[in-house]
DNA sequence: ATGCCCGAGAACCTCGGA
């Protein structure tokens, strides 16, 4: 099965993309970030024609998360446990392998935090901690969990295209790998990297300046495998094709593929 | 250079993103 996770900066612009994305990869699950948008204006219809059901949870102009499934997602919860917050930022549902396992696929889109004096990054370390404590239970009940999103941290200098440019900035701090390597201490795989010994791909490059044309990227976005999904992993990757389009998102989607 | 570009929403600018 095929899992992926993009975030869209916006779903109303990319919808297009998206359902372009979906026919030509068929993946089992896309894990979608900044939908921008309130679950009234879902364009739930569209990606029913191409045979998948959504999961959403959305709000006015910020955040939205998304899970678009080729089978029925169940125990659907739209809240961050423990952590009361408008923000709509975690969604997490079962779904069901073909062995007749479950798969729990959590789906989140960690604070960007702005700088590390800033009072949005001491809402980025609380949010972290709260879904390290998420995990440690989700995990705890389900062998087969996959966590994805745009985490907003780099896991190393591999995942930066200038180390020295952004050493100790937002994304690239020592304190926000911390976190995530805390996180990720509990059982979580980074996925890409298992197949990926040294290389170095990005899945976000800044709209602004050379940007994309000059790959100054970093790689945030992340398929995190646990223990038993990651045996089954079979391949992880990054798509860089969406990037190059009319029009693109600043995140192009990473993959995973296992044997399940 | 707290800049560059983009999207949303409300007005032709501000906020947030990373």
């Amino acid at each position: 099965m095929k899992i992926a996770s993009w975030n869209v900066n916006s779903l109303r612009v990319r919808v297009e993309h998206v359902s372009d994305w979906l026919e030509t990869n068929k993946p089992d699950l896309l894990c979608l970030q900044e939908l921008k948008m309130v679950d009234a204006d879902f364009p739930e219809d569209v990606f029913k024609q191409l045979g998948y059901h959504s999961a959403y949870t959305g709000q006015k102009t910020y955040n939205g998360v998304a899970i678009l499934s080729n089978k029925p997602l169940t125990n659907v919860v739209t809240d961050l446990p423990n952590f009361e917050d408008p923000m709509r930022r975690y969604i997490a549902g079962d779904y069901p392998l073909d062995s007749g396992e479950t798969l729990r696929i959590v789906n989140v889109y960690v604070p960007n935090g702005q700088a590390l004096d800033s009072d949005k990054f001491v809402y980025k370390r609380a949010w972290f901690a709260k879904l390290q404590n998420a995990m440690q239970d989700t995990l705890s009940q389900n062998p087969n969990t996959v966590l994805v999103g745009d985490f907003n941290i780099t896991p190393s200098d591999l995942d930066v295209h200038d180390p020295k440019k952004w050493a100790g900035s937002i994304h690239c701090s020592d304190i926000e790998r911390l976190m995530l390597q805390k996180l990720m201490a509990s059982g979580l795989y980074d996925t890409y990297r298992n197949f990926n010994k040294d290389g170095e791909q990005f899945s976000w490059w800044d709209y602004r300046g050379a940007g994309y044309r000059a790959n100054e990227g970093l790689r945030i976005d992340l398929v995190l495998s646990s223990s038993a999904m990651l045996d089954r992993a079979t391949a992880s990757s990054i798509d860089e094709s969406p990037r190059k389009l009319e029009r693109p998102s600043d995140h192009t989607p990473a993959i995973a593929e296992f044997d399940c």
